[in-house]
DNA sequence: TTTAGCACTCTTCCTGCCCAAGTGCTATCT
DNA sequence: AGATAGCACTTGGGCAGGAAGAGTGCTAAA
């Protein structure tokens, strides 16, 4: 080596065929096999040289003197960059993929599915969010009344998501205040932000407190009893796949954990939010995730921002083994995130 | 033995120690052990020609020559009907049971609680579905023009159970259309269960089809497009505590296989559909499962209707291994099925 | 700079062996 | 006659030891 941890091409080329045979094998790869498998016949002295090389710069790890090598988390960040840009989908995912997806007509269904396709076409977890998000613009709304004190709040947003709540009121209003407070919402705020609908209606309300304005009360009632509060946010998740990830070959306890970490939903959400975000252009792989949450240990996510035009929508993502099929997960994130575009502008 | 296959009351004491210390410990029981645990003091050689008979009568099995027996579903089934009605819900599980399910307003919040409730009490998957069932009775539909061609459908049910449903109509209708059609079947449908609201509008529209009504060509699109369509099934199904199953000894294919059935929604739907039904008045506890689900083999099935007075609302159930604590679970499930009907009923 | 050879280190797997636990059967005790 | 004790037999688990396979680092040669 000229320089300690430099990379030449030859380092490149044997890095990534380790990576590529771990990944496929599962076990420790060493020089032999390595000088075996690979048709430029290095031989295995050779290689161990540039293994040892290799170690030295923290890409590779040794379980046990006298075992192969196992990339360590650098390795695979390299040799994800390494290949990154250079992909192209499959026919065969690529038609999986558009059939799955072709015809949804709302956000929420594009999600369940995406997060559906997403567990079948990689061998992780696929996950799908829905964001609330500040962008999220009233349509109108529609209260009815159930049963005594008890409304129904229909909000529907420009995003096409419907977010019904069942409330329970102090007071009981009938249905023709109901309507006339909806009435009310929908000529003042149609296309405002949620949340500022929620704020400035308290202002409003607080205002005209003295003024005993019928109106005014059941707008009040109807604030109380949370009929803009924001839906649950477990509403929008969407996480299929679990089963791929029984298969592995870690221990029993951490693959419980790791179960029920994904089963609360709420968490797999800020892990995404996490790592996410509107700025970033691409698919975006993070590695070592065991940072953020302890029992993904050994896991990476691949995930994306959906976007319709500028304004993000959700997130989706593959939350997988790091012994993963990286250009195919990759390049199916890539695709639906492009698709998720592209169906949903052509709907508005 | 007197009989072949009888059971007097010594061998009924000795058959539910077995099964009682098979659930507890998952090892065989040899007569050895069972004498010394067993207080009475019987000895070894007693316990053992005790074993044999039960061993013909086919409710215990010897995984190989002089290992310890095993209880066989015949046994478990014998075990459940003797504690069956002796149980009394413990006071940790049943504050922790109402104080969840407290303050639930509608049926499928109290399902998604319930799974997940379900789920912490007891070593299994807690399961949790709502029925459409034909005592769905239509409160009140509402459509809202979107985009071009895509309405939003709203149907509510006077069981508080909302159905929105993004639809694409063939031709564009207009708000005050969708209005006209709204009222039409609100005002003629009212209280009518959904799908013969379908099958009746259906009649209608095609008597009139001569006459040119506006209204009628509405109703026509609109009901083409699905408005009052069945909604998903998915929607109503809450699964919860898969990780339940990771802790235990089955091999990693079988656990893969059964967490995809598990994820399929629609299988555990039909699954409960197949042993419950309103007639039957208690918890019923399903022994044998893998008859109808082969991954299912060691799984069973506890479950009972979720009624509103006479009316099956839906159904909950926790589907665990054969080694679980029936008792505790049993009781669970009873407990949550009276607390449904009493929280619905006085909320109605 | 690459390759060949060599001594050394680990893990894995197989083998043989013993031991604990359990069984069935028969003879004996109350 | 039912319960118990004794005995020969079976079986899986655990442990020691040895051979095999794969891999490593280092040195010397092409």
């Amino acid at each position: 080596m000229q320089n300690p941890g430099h990379i030449g091409p030859r380092e490149r080329e044997i890095l990534t065929a380790i990576v590529e045979t771990y990944i496929s094998t599962g076990e420790p790869v060493g020089s032999r096999t390595l000088s075996r498998h690979n048709k430029d016949g290095l031989s295995p002295a050779t290689i161990r040289n540039v293994m040892a090389d290799l170690s030295d710069s923290g890409f590779l790890e040794q379980p046990h003197t006298s075992a192969g090598r196992v990339p360590t988390s650098q390795a695979y960040r390299y040799y994800v960059d390494q290949i990154s840009g250079q992909a192209t989908i499959s026919p065969a995912d690529q038609t999986l993929i558009s059939d799955t997806l072709q015809g949804t007509v709302d956000v929420q269904e594009f999600l369940e599915r995406t997060s559906h396709v997403l567990s079948l076409v990689s061998s992780g977890v696929g996950v799908a969010i829905g964001n609330a998000g500040p962008k999220n613009a009233l349509e109108h709304v529609y209260f009815s009344r159930q049963a005594n004190n008890r409304v129904l709040a229909v909000v529907v947003t420009k995003a096409g998501v419907v977010h019904d709540r069942m409330m329970r009121l102090e007071r009981d209003l009938d249905q023709s205040d109901l309507n006339t407070a909806a009435n009310y919402i929908n000529e003042n705020f149609r296309g405002w932000i949620i949340s500022s609908v929620k704020t400035e209606l308290r202002r409003r309300i607080e205002q005209e407190r003295s003024e005993y304005d019928r109106l005014m009360k059941s707008l009040d009632e109807l604030e109380k009893g949370g009929a803009l509060a924001a839906e649950e946010p477990a509403k929008n998740i969407f996480v299929e796949g679990v089963a791929n990830l029984v298969g592995n070959d870690q221990d029993r306890a951490r693959l419980r954990d790791l179960v029920k970490t994904l089963e609360e939903k709420e968490r797999v959400a800020d892990l995404l939010s996490a790592y996410l975000d509107t700025r970033q252009e691409a698919v975006r792989v993070v590695i070592g995730l065991e940072e953020a949450v302890p029992e993904m240990r050994n896991f990476v996510l691949i995930g994306a921002p959906a976007r319709v035009g500028e304004e993000m929508r959700g997130s989706l993502a593959v939350i997988g083994p790091t012994r993963m099929d990286y250009q195919h997960t990759i390049t199916a994130v890539s695709y639906i995130a492009q698709l998720f575009d592209k169906l949903l502008n052509e709907n508005t």
